[in-house]
RNA sequence: GGGCGAUUAACUCAGUUGGUUCAGAGUGCCUCCCUUACAAGGAGGAAGUCGGGGGUUCGAGUCCCUCAUUGCCCA
């Protein structure tokens, strides 16, 4: 069989990834087995992959793939979200380019056009995990708006409604005037920008005096119902019971006193917009002042504001400072840094604005959710995000989950007679509510509430209402799979999220929604900018994976991804993920080719299985415990360094026959042993080749994927520390024949002087690695040799050319420079009668030991540069 | 402005309850080698006052204080 000699990973990957899904290997079903859980983080409908999503989901097979191959039944449920801000921004552009205005349309007719596009363009993500080997349970694929989904989310509204969790009220809300929508606190996202800071003088009623404000939003003035001082402040005290009157529009406005004031910024004078400021709805609120709303939906002004009716908001900013100047009001403008709030969808300028809107108190939902995450009930990795966590928990405030738009779930309130509602599941339903406040009100007296609910109001629910847990709390899967193990998720989203589907979880199921929060971090480039579509600094992930194989960017991406820091991604990485697919090809071309026979075993090979089982069960036991803490780069890395270093540049080294020569039957079966077991560690991180070469090593009908994980064995430490002192050893001979420049298939010999205890075992080991005829053990000295020492052990080369005696006295006078230096350490420990007093025992024994090793190296190091001296 | 982190080699990061020769890994860099699995490779090598300063301790990369720089969250 000719095997090429690089791997190809475009041929296997879509070869193997059909195969585990024609045995349905990634579908789960209860079972007597325990359930190994992941809900995946839905992505948006309108989403590509992106870099974020690759590191994401890659984490997430990984831990599923281990959890499938440890036995446990494991489900991951993938899924995505409907997005309603960005699809519906998507939907109404694509029907504007059709000559479609959404207003011209009925609710019906829109989302009949929003599911045609969901149906046609919101599985391609989907689909692109399909290729990074994502090992979802796709017959459980769920979209927040399927029928059962939005029947949960409509009976928890009613539910909270009921309990008295959910209100609607008049707020400050974040109004985005593009979506013309309320958004989220949480969605709002704070930008430092150059902005001026514009210095307005009002006349004071009936007096020549006047009063300066500053505003870097001289539009709203129009909205002004106050100005507002602070009463310590002696430049204003006389103003008190005194009218100003806003510019432009002439409107007389109070003047009133609150120390909320800060007498240091501006002129100490606040103007007060309640409409438009939050601070200033709640000076209002507190001093009774008039609410003036000045802006439309879309975020022009409107006939309240008096002046520039339907101009946009930052046109009349503009426009307003040429008129102010004009009328001589304008004191002086100064360029000013602030932080504006945009919208994290569209990107536009937030205004606050005061609407009605509903609500969902948070107050008692916070108190399970931060405690069982203080008590480590839910885990977070990395934990120094239960700080930030817990600090939003203790600030929380209610959550605003009505949305100004269709696409999602109508809010199932029905209003009659002006603003009075019920809330009901149907208007049927809601005519029975309504009916017995008024016996008189028909089907036709009701209107539903126009307005759908916040997205994350369907992904709260959504670790439960994927296995039905809500509509049917306790049927077999929600018993069975609930509560998931682990979430994979980036920190952005702990608050938007995770927090609210912990909250979820205890409300609705009494417990954790999963037990481990694992928190990636954020995919940079090189320069430290998140990576994003608008930057277009983010590589397709799609052509990465043509180019690396799905394994090679896989590895690339967990290679420097530790939990919960930014990977600042390269390229390069994905490329020594690719070298190392193709390393381990390689090795198995090496074993594929020898020729097996019933010869006899050479000892070199019988102690490098020793050894390398040894080796293995060591590693597994360490790749177990960096999963155990969510180190996946960490057990990576275990796995890399076993497989490139251990396996093929030790252990392959040693038992590979001489060129032409056939190799023993015992060696070859102990060896296919172990790289299975390799295959098996390298199996979560790269699914493809693993599965590859499984199936080539062996014509078989199992599966690597639902094959055993490696379970650790007993290890002798004292075998991996005798292979250390071999590995030196050879080390040394490879320099020695570097520095000589003899051929490494000269043959040579080496000598020793045991000066102490030494395992001959793998004497037969650095023969083979050495290229050497013999290892003899001596008691003297040899002259006239290249010497070198491993711990107190001395190795002499006999050499045919005469040795340079300068440089070995130098090479041995720099050892014994430094073997001092580090005697006079332990020397000062163990002459400090405090350390000897207070440090464990053990500690003060092994300085002891330290201070023999040291005073016996040295010696034997005096020795030998006195002798070569006197040579 | 309030809160929470971070600072260790050129880069990206480990370093557990303070205690072995503890100053590490990967990448990169430098030297040599197209040797018979792999040049997508092999064999070697250099590289850090652990951000600065103070303190606690027999002992500090690790604990405390302080300053500097920097990131994130909230207002």
């Amino acid at each position: 069989m000719s095997i090429p000699k690089t791997y190809n990973p475009l041929v296997t990957e879509d070869k193997w990834y059909k195969h585990w899904m024609d045995k349905n290997y990634f579908n789960s079903k209860p079972d007597n087995r325990e359930a190994y859980t992941i809900v995946i983080p839905p992505p948006n409908v309108t989403g590509v992959l992106h870099m974020g999503h690759m590191l994401n989901n890659t984490l997430q097979d990984v831990m599923i793939r281990r959890a499938r191959m440890m036995g446990y039944n494991a489900c991951w449920v993938p899924g995505t979200d409907h997005a309603s801000i960005a699809t519906e921004a998507k939907v109404v552009k694509k029907l504007l380019s059709e000559g479609i205005k959404k207003s011209d349309l009925t609710r019906e007719e829109f989302l009949t056009h929003a599911f045609e596009w969901k149906d046609k363009h919101g599985d391609i993500i989907l689909d692109q995990l399909k290729k990074l080997g994502a090992s979802c349970d796709w017959e459980r694929t769920k979209f927040t708006m399927d029928k059962e989904m939005s029947e949960s989310v409509i009976q928890v509204f009613i539910d909270l409604y009921n309990k008295g969790l959910i209100y609607r009220g008049i707020r400050m809300v974040n109004w985005d005037p593009s979506a013309q929508t309320a958004i989220s606190d949480e969605e709002v996202i704070h930008r430092e920008v150059n902005s001026k800071l514009f210095f307005i003088s009002y006349n004071i009623k009936d007096s020549d005096e006047k009063i300066t404000i500053a505003t870097t939003r001289p539009e709203t003035i129009l909205g002004d119902s106050a100005i507002c001082v602070n009463p310590n402040d002696e430049r204003y005290t006389h103003l008190k019971g005194k009218k100003a009157i806003v510019p432009l529009i002439n409107r007389v406005i109070p003047i009133i006193f609150d120390d909320y004031v800060d007498t240091e910024f501006g002129t100490g004078a606040l103007k007060i917009t309640p409409a438009h400021d939050i601070n200033d709805y709640k000076l209002a609120d507190k001093h009774n002042l008039e609410t003036i709303d000045i802006l439309n939906d879309d975020g022009t002004l409107n006939e309240n504001a008096q002046l520039y009716l339907g101009k946009d908001r930052f046109e009349v900013r503009q426009q307003i400072a040429i008129d102010l100047e004009k009328s001589g009001v304008l004191v002086k403008t100064e360029d000013y840094q602030n932080k504006v709030g945009f919208s994290e969808r569209t990107d536009t300028v937030i205004e606050p604005k005061l609407s009605m809107q509903w609500f969902c108190k948070m107050g008692e939902f916070s108190k399970p959710a931060l405690e069982n995450v203080i008590n480590d009930d839910i885990q977070f990795h990395p934990a120094k995000f239960k700080n930030t966590y817990r600090y939003w928990m203790e600030n929380i405030k209610d959550w605003c989950i009505s949305r100004q738009l269709w696409w999602g779930q109508q809010i199932p309130a029905f209003y009659y007679q002006g603003n009075k509602f019920v809330v009901a599941k149907t208007k049927e339903e809601a005519l029975i509510l309504a009916q017995n406040e008024d016996p008189n009100i028909s089907i036709s007296d009701l209107r539903q509430d126009e307005d759908v609910l916040d997205t994350w109001f369907s992904s709260w629910l959504w670790p439960i209402s994927v296995f039905d847990g809500i509509r049917n709390p306790d049927n077999e899967e929600i018993n069975y799979y609930y509560p998931t193990n682990d979430l994979v998720t980036a920190p952005e989203i702990l608050f938007f999220w995770v927090a609210r589907m912990i909250m979820a979880g205890y409300e609705y199921k009494g417990d954790l929604p999963f037990k481990n929060v694992y928190l990636t971090g954020i995919v940079r480039d090189k320069k430290g900018r998140k990576m994003s579509k608008s930057l277009g600094n983010s590589p397709d992930p799609i052509k990465l994976m043509e180019k690396y194989g799905a394994d090679g960017v896989r590895v690339g991406m967990l290679l420097c991804s530790p939990a919960g820091n930014d990977l600042p991604f390269d390229e390069s990485l994905c490329e020594q993920g690719r070298n190392f697919a193709n390393k381990i090809w390689n090795a198995f071309r090496l074993i594929k080719r020898w020729e097996v026979k019933d010869v006899p075993q050479p000892d070199s090979a019988k102690q490098a299985i020793i050894w390398f089982e040894n080796k293995i069960n060591k590693t597994i036991f360490e790749i177990d415990k960096s999963y155990s803490k969510y180190r996946i780069s960490e057990a990576l890395m275990s796995a890399y360094k076993l497989v490139w270093d251990d396996f093929c540049s030790w252990y392959l080294e040693i038992i590979k026959p001489n060129y032409g020569s056939p190799i023993d039957v015992v060696t070859y079966n102990n060896t296919i042993e172990q790289l299975e077991k390799l295959l098996k560690l390298l199996h979560p991180f790269m699914p493809f080749l693993t599965e590859e070469l499984w199936h080539l090593i062996d014509d078989r009908t199992n599966d690597i994927i639902i094959s055993d994980w490696p379970k650790s064995k007993k290890v002798k430490e004292i075998l991996l520390d005798d292979f250390d002192i071999v590995s030196e050893v050879v080390s040394s001979i490879r320099n020695f024949r570097k520095q000589k420049q003899v051929s490494n298939k000269e043959e040579i010999s080496l000598l020793v002087k045991e000066n102490e205890k030494l395992c001959r075992n793998m004497d037969p080991v650095i023969c083979k690695l050495g290229n050497l005829n013999s290892i003899k053990y001596i008691n003297e000295k040899e002259n006239g040799t290249y010497s070198f020492m491993v711990g107190s052990n001395e190795y002499f080369i006999p050499l045919s050319e005469s040795v340079d005696i300068d440089l070995e006295i130098e090479k041995l006078q720099k050892e014994l420079d430094y073997t001092l230096g580090f005697l006079k350490i332990v020397k000062g420990k163990l002459s400090n009668a405090k350390f000897v007093q207070n440090a464990p025992s053990h500690l003060v024994e092994n300085e002891k030991n330290k201070l023999a090793d040291a005073e016996l190296k040295i010696k034997i190091l005096s020795e030998k540069i006195s002798s070569l001296s006197n040579d």
